[in-house]
RNA sequence: GGGCGAGUGGCGGAACUGGCAUACGCGCUAGCUUCAGGUGCUAGUGCCCGCAAGGGAUUGAGGGUUCAACUCCCUCCUCGCCCACCA
């Protein structure tokens, strides 16, 4: 019995248009929820199954609500502005408009026959002039508080066809069209300044319970990360000409850099900064300091400015730069006189585009010292406090200051280390002892490694200047230590060996192991520095510790020590972001006009708000040529100067599209008002929205963007509150049945209006929902659709009793025990967003009433079903329901609640095991106590069995759960 | 390179806060229905031993904590996503 699914859809569509089921109002009173999903970018290849999937999430959880007595809000919208529109305009010869308005109505199409509760009244589409007139007004007003700017970055330029392209368009440092090699050209552009907001954008995302926002913690993480917040210092590095250069001694040049490890300056060896670093253009102007290799140094800028972001991405594995022949920097710290690079590791962009770089504790540094035959000094040195055991230390006592040496002591002869297991403790390490006054480290370490191990000769084969300190208690000296350790490599020439004194072979046992057995016998902390140098012999320490080589600083912890550096030498703390001003200026035509005027005489104005808005002319050859398209419109060109009436001309650049989708869930909630961008009152009664679906790519720039704009806006006192998503969640990518991504290459694209077509909606709606977790990415099964179709299938037959369906048993005591059951489950899982759970629940009620004989019992659980049905399958609910001859509609059903009262007194199944393992199960009511349910479960005679070849140890038992014997 | 997340039957997945692993669905097997089946219904179905009753091992691998681990801790492997020279 298949149910005709066609005419079914089409019919409950066609009533919920009519009726304007679910248009809201603005005046009902009551509770309210706003139910947001991200509006869709209308492309002409249509809908993906993509798109449906957090669209039924949002609608079952609207409907949900409504049967609930909530007022939703729930609308639908297009994102129509931008480049793909444009580009696909080009290639069939058709103006975007053209494209977009068709495009929009197969969407529309296409979402409705899904039968989704949007109210259809508060489309919004961001391309039509109703909506980018106040997308423009907002740009007036950002213009007007200085959050609008402009100035000169570089862009993206393809010399092959004459235009700038967005990075997307750039494929492996190629334009995408015609495979130019793109080039970095230097354009003034508009900027929102949202480095204003850096602080307030950061707030909230810890999450809800730091009372932040309701967000998955990965996207919470990503726009931390994308803002970057890192505290640091800025620190004047004076540049020195030597005397031999024959020319006067220059004071006041100097460079200033930024770091977050202050306290590893006395390490900085030398100075590196970045290619377009004000500095390396004026010293190579300037003739008086020439540099001696400027040459090279030119050369290399010339190489650089070549390669484009993507090149430098490829090539970060290798560090290029050169070193500024002629000068010198000083070291504030140390006074030392260090060399000066140029390399492009070091952007511009970030912080002050100079670093003092010191290669023993950062990893790019080193690497480029590693290159450059550069010195590493190392002046941190890792600390260790023992808190545990016999050996913690003791805060309150006295301390011993120690230096002692770490000996490392290989033989080649068999790739192993020689170790020390402690017999009174456990202790695993390697030969370690203290240094004797005045005596050399590595006659102490060679002395103890006889002392304790009996092996006369031993040889140095390598210093690695490297130490590390550990507090502990010395359990065998009684005494509150802190022993500097330093690391000696050591090799073993023959294996002559004196016997060890009985004493010291009392104390501990001699092994030797190999690298791998060693990852499992160090039983101290230090341990995982030592596997760290037989991993990497040249091992930096990026951490923080205490400071070494550093003068009066020496022995200071990393914290304490950047306080007191800073005092010395006078540098200034200083907080950085990654976070830089959103460039919104598009030298494209698809997008709203920027509304600025240039005059000759009066400069840079902004155009009249009562004249918006500037309308994107339709006759415009929009074709790429190497100037933005709307230059080439004279009558928008060329216009009048608001302030003086000369002769001026327009901005022709258009806005990024992701100006227009910051704000468009605000006008939802007014979306026709033509006097004002939205009555504040409306925004107040819907805004902030409360749950919010879309795709995680949208992770950092829409979701960033969207909060700095509703918090621009609520400094303007035009909303109040500051975050616009209090709800937010994820849904997960579907992939193509071959579990790759779908596309059109590929050829694993599911059309959904051909499901909808042969299964309808009501069954995509529901596979897409039961294929997994909303948040997953889970792959599509054109064969597991029909099983979701199967399952509504049962349910029309059910209603219909077309076919009578009966057993044997007769179930009708159950029945309220399985709807309670069911109701609880369904609706738990809606409010969590677990659809896939909540169907199956469904199913499982269907399977069971399938099992109850015909009759007015069953009659009420199947209309209970119905209701429960609903929200997941509007249509099927909607006509079976009716044919029930039901007066209201479905929709209008009150959601069921739970009877508490079926579900207490239900019996359980009681878990009975033997030593963990499951033997048995009893059924008992819920209010028999332990003991009883305890001698139940002895009595069982499968345990029996078991209690009578052993004693019972211990008896556990969970209420309601499980009673475990503990067996021997 | 850094950050985040995930590994459970032939497949998609379920398991609340540490308490009966594999719900629900697909697929598969058998039977019934049907002129017929790429329909419907009924029963069975993770693996190994066993006719069965029953027993054993099992949630990527190894170890640990616990009466009890898919769940917590450590080490490793694999896959996915995001960021990527951010000083």
């Amino acid at each position: 019995m298949s149910y005709p699914h066609l005419e079914i859809e089409q019919k409950w569509q066609k009533y919920w248009a009519d009726n304007k089921t679910f248009f809201v109002s603005d005046d009902t009173s009551g509770e309210r929820a706003y139910v947001l999903d991200m509006f869709p970018y209308p492309s002409a290849q249509g809908l993906h199954v993509g798109h449906p999937e957090g669209y039924t999430a949002t609608d079952i959880y609207s409907r949900y609500l409504r049967m609930n007595g909530v007022n939703v809000l729930h609308p639908m919208g297009f994102d129509a502005f931008g480049l793909p529109a444009e580009n696909y305009a080009i290639k069939v010869g058709k103006n975007p408009k053209e494209v977009t308005a068709q495009n929009i109505d197969n969407f529309r199409r296409q979402i409705k026959s899904l039968g989704f509760s949007y109210d259809w009244l508060r489309e919004v589409d961001t391309s039509s002039p109703e909506y980018y007139k106040w997308t423009q007004w907002l740009f007036l007003k950002f213009y007007e508080k200085g959050l609008a700017y402009q100035k000169s970055a570089p862009v993206n330029w393809c010399p092959g066809c004459q235009t700038v392209l967005a990075n997307e368009q750039v494929v492996a440092g190629e334009c995408e069209r015609c495979h130019s090699v793109v080039e970095q050209k230097q354009m003034k552009q508009w900027f929102f300044k949202i480095t204003d907001y850096t602080e307030k954008l950061l707030q909230g995302l810890d999450g809800p319970p730091a009372g932040g926002l309701d967000w998955p913690t990965p996207i919470l993480e990503m726009q931390k990360n994308w803002i970057g917040k890192s505290e640091g210092a800025e620190v004047d590095f004076k540049i020195v000409i030597p005397a031999e250069a024959g020319i006067q001694k220059q004071n006041d040049l100097s460079v200033k850099v930024f770091t977050t490890r202050l306290d590893t300056i006395f390490g900085a060896t030398y100075l590196v900064l970045a290619p377009e670093h004000s500095l390396v253009a004026s010293l190579l102007e300037n003739h008086e300091l020439r540099i001696t290799n400027h040459e090279e140094v030119e050369n290399y800028l010339i190489e650089t400015k070549k390669k484009t972001e993507l090149d430098r991405k490829i090539e970060s594995k290798e560090k290029t730069g050169v070193k500024l022949e002629g000068i010198t920097a000083i070291n504030p710290a140390s006074g030392e006189e260090i060399p000066v690079f140029v390399a492009d590791y070091i952007l511009m962009s970030y912080g002050t585009g100079a670093i003092m770089a010191v290669p023993a504790h950062d990893a790019r540094d080193f690497e480029f010292a590693k290159k450059f035959n550069l010195p590493i000094k190392r002046v941190v040195e890792p600390k260790f406090v023992l808190t545990d055991g016999d050996a913690a230390f003791r805060t309150n006592e006295e301390i011993i200051k120690r230096n002692a040496v770490c000996a490392i002591v290989f033989n080649p002869k068999n790739n192993k280390y020689l170790c020390v297991s402690w017999r009174a403790f456990q202790m695993h390490g390697l030969v370690t002892g203290g240094v004797e006054e005045g005596e050399d480290i590595v006659e102490a370490a060679k002395r103890e490694v006889y002392e304790e191990t009996g092996y006369k000769n031993v040889k140095l084969t390598r210093d690695p200047q490297f130490a590390l300190h550990t507090f502990f208690y010395h359990r065998v000296k009684k005494q509150n230590r802190w022993a500097r350790f330093q690391y000696l490599f050591f090799e073993l020439e023959n294996e002559e060996r004196d016997d060890i004194t009985e004493t010291e072979n009392n104390l501990h046992e001699v092994l030797w192991l190999t690298k791998e057995e060693l990852k499992k016998f160090f039983s101290v902390a230090e341990g995982e520095f030592t596997l760290n140098f037989l991993n990497d012999p040249y091992y930096i320490h990026t951490g923080d510790g205490l400071l070494h080589n550093s003068g009066e600083f020496d022995n200071l912890d990393s914290t304490e020590a950047k306080v007191k550096i800073a005092k010395k030498i006078g540098a200034e703390f200083k907080t950085q972001y990654r976070l830089r001003d959103w460039l919104i200026s598009r030298q494209r035509y698809w997008g709203a006009p920027i509304p600025i005027i240039y005059c000759d005489e009066c400069g840079t104005q902004p155009v009249p708000e009562i004249t918006l808005p500037v309308v994107l002319p339709v006759d415009v050859d929009f074709r790429p040529t190497g100037e933005s398209p709307l230059t080439r419109s004279k009558t928008f060109h060329d216009v009048k100067c608001p302030k003086c009436g000369a002769k001026a001309r327009r901005e022709s650049d258009t806005m990024d599209t992701f100006v227009d989708s910051s704000w468009y869930f605000l006008r939802y909630c007014d979306p026709q008002n033509s006097a004002k961008i939205f009555d504040e009152g409306k925004v107040a009664k819907w805004c902030p929205v409360n749950f919010y679906v879309g795709g995680a790519e949208h992770a950092v720039l829409h979701l960033l963007y969207a909060r700095f704009f509703t918090k621009v806006l609520f400094d303007l006192g035009l909303v109040n509150f500051s975050e616009p998503f209090l709800k937010l969640r994820n849904q997960g990518l579907i992939l193509g049945e071959d579990g790759q991504k779908m596309s059109k290459s590929r050829g694993n694209v599911v059309n959904p209006d051909e499901i909808v077509e042969k299964y309808g909606a009501d069954t995509l709606r529901l596979y897409e929902m039961f294929m997994g977790p909303l948040e997953d990415v889970k792959p599509w099964q054109s064969k597991s659709i029909s099983g979701v179709r199967r399952f509504l299938d049962r349910v029309f037959v059910l209603v219909s009793e077309d076919e009578l369906i009966t057993t044997s048993d007769v179930k009708l005591g159950e029945i309220k025990v399985w709807q309670a059951k069911t109701i609880k489950k369904v609706t738990s899982d809606i409010k969590n967003f677990h659809f896939n759970t909540a169907i199956s629940a469904l199913m499982e009620y269907v399977n069971f009433l399938y099992t109850v004989p015909v009759g007015e019992e069953r009659k009420l659980a199947v209309k209970n079903l119905i209701i429960l049905l609903a929200p997941f399958a509007p249509h099927l609910s909607a006509e079976v329901w009716e044919s029930l001859g039901e007066k209201n509609m479905v929709w209008e059903q009150t959601w069921p609640s739970v009877d508490e009262m079926v579900l207490k007194n239900l019996t359980v199944v009681v878990a009975v095991q033997v030593n963990g393992k499951l033997r048995g199960t009893i059924e008992v009511s819920p209010e028999v106590g332990e003991d009883e349910v305890v001698t139940m479960a002895k009595k069982l005679s499968v345990i029996e069995k078991y209690l009578e070849s052993g004693e019972i140890v211990k008896t556990i038992y969970v209420a309601g759960r499980l009673v475990n014997f503990v067996v021997k």
